[in-house]
DNA sequence: AATAAAATTTAGATTGGCCTAAATTTATTA
DNA sequence: TAATAAATTTAGGCCAATCTAAATTTTATT
């Protein structure tokens, strides 16, 4: 279909756009490519050469539905293989995430879909981001981050906006993991930071940067 | 580690090999590689840098220690592959090879490892070649071609020499899949062609080249 | 042993993906 | 709004892997 390379950029352009089709800069891509400008400029080429993406000089690229389609698809693959990884091999969500970049590209529909299945079509991976269908649907649910809660809510930790290994193993030893009750008690107003209860036993005071970083339901 | 096209010309000069260090032509190697003479004269001068094969121009080519344990890796990796495509995602044997060509890449001995517990170390993948343990190690059983048995010999089908969707689903439909038990019963000395009996209880006509590439534990 | 055939290697080019340095365009700010 | 800074693109090159066509070496055959 298309090459490793294209489709890490498709994955980039879909990260850097949310998830839609906002404008994505050059200068973004060649960040999370690890690449430099130029050869950003170059692959855009590529790339609407292909109609994978609408690219026009000096500003910026959108994803074209079938890009759209494309990265959505790499996500699925992704995120099907982490659930794999964690479920039914027992590695941890902070160690997944390295072997899932190699494994999403793997390119066979009835691989994906007979994983699908095994996993028990699971919603959300190891990070709670949501899995898309095998028609491309993606169930998006509004999470809140702590750093947004008022004192008194609560709600149930659902998801990381961070993926990095150090926050994960930190959320880890916190007990900040997923389907964890949390009730924010009270904003510290010298630097931000927050209070919280979880289950409603223990108490824990987080940065206003950890705070941001994690997704709740209420 | 080494790429992927590198993988896949170790990989080709193993199978030519026989698994073992025997000298292997260019002209071999392009054949099952796809590639023209010209390319593979091309990388056996890289792979020769690398120390992973001793090259002599014009007299070919053979493994070196580092080049064995690099492509019995390979091995390793598409076998465990299989077995979980057939054991845990219901593919036929017959499916599984292109899939586990692009899986065979995937670059992480912890995951191999897990994934080689997880099926619970398997000694052979669905075609009945025997998996290397992590150590690189093969255990060898001496199998038999049904084509050099005698009338009269029986034995359990334990493994087969072609690997082409064909091959593997004419098996299927003529019952002669791993594990059956044979007995020849006959020669016919018209065309080669072989008399089997299946389990004590069917009766089947195998030409001789089919008989070639079923491998029997006698 | 001489010659023809087959196998292999070299020469020279192409394509994908990447780079640095220089040029150009857009954005910012004095 | 003119000048400066930041972002982006172009120009020109490099490396890996491939190719075709031509040259060379080995093998097989008279």
């Amino acid at each position: 279909m298309h090459s490793f390379t294209e489709e890490n950029y498709l994955k980039a352009i879909y990260h850097l756009s949310d998830g839609n089709k906002a404008i994505v800069s050059t200068n973004g891509i060649a960040e999370i490519t690890n690449t430099k400008a130029a050869s950003v400029t170059d692959m855009l080429k590529k790339l609407a050469d292909k109609k994978l993406i609408n690219y026009v000089k000096y500003q910026g690229v959108t994803l074209t539905d079938t890009g759209l389609k494309a990265a959505v698809n790499i996500i699925r693959k992704h995120r099907l293989w982490e659930v794999f990884l964690v479920e039914k091999l027992g590695f941890k969500w902070d160690e997944v995430h390295d072997i899932a970049e190699e494994l999403e590209h793997i390119n066979s529909t009835a691989l994906i879909n007979r994983l699908d299945d095994f996993l028990g079509n699971p919603a959300a991976d190891p990070h709670g981001d949501p899995i898309p269908d095998r028609s491309g649907i993606i169930e998006h649910k509004k999470l809140v981050k702590i750093s947004n809660m008022k004192p008194g809510q609560s709600g149930t930790i659902s998801g990381v906006s961070e993926h990095s290994s150090v926050f994960l193993k930190l959320l880890e030893k916190l007990g900040l993991t997923l389907g964890t009750l949390i009730t924010v008690t009270e904003l510290i107003e010298f630097d931000g930071s927050i209070m919280l209860s979880l289950n409603h036993t223990n108490e824990r005071t987080i940065s206003r940067e950890v705070a941001k970083n994690i997704l709740v339901m209420l």
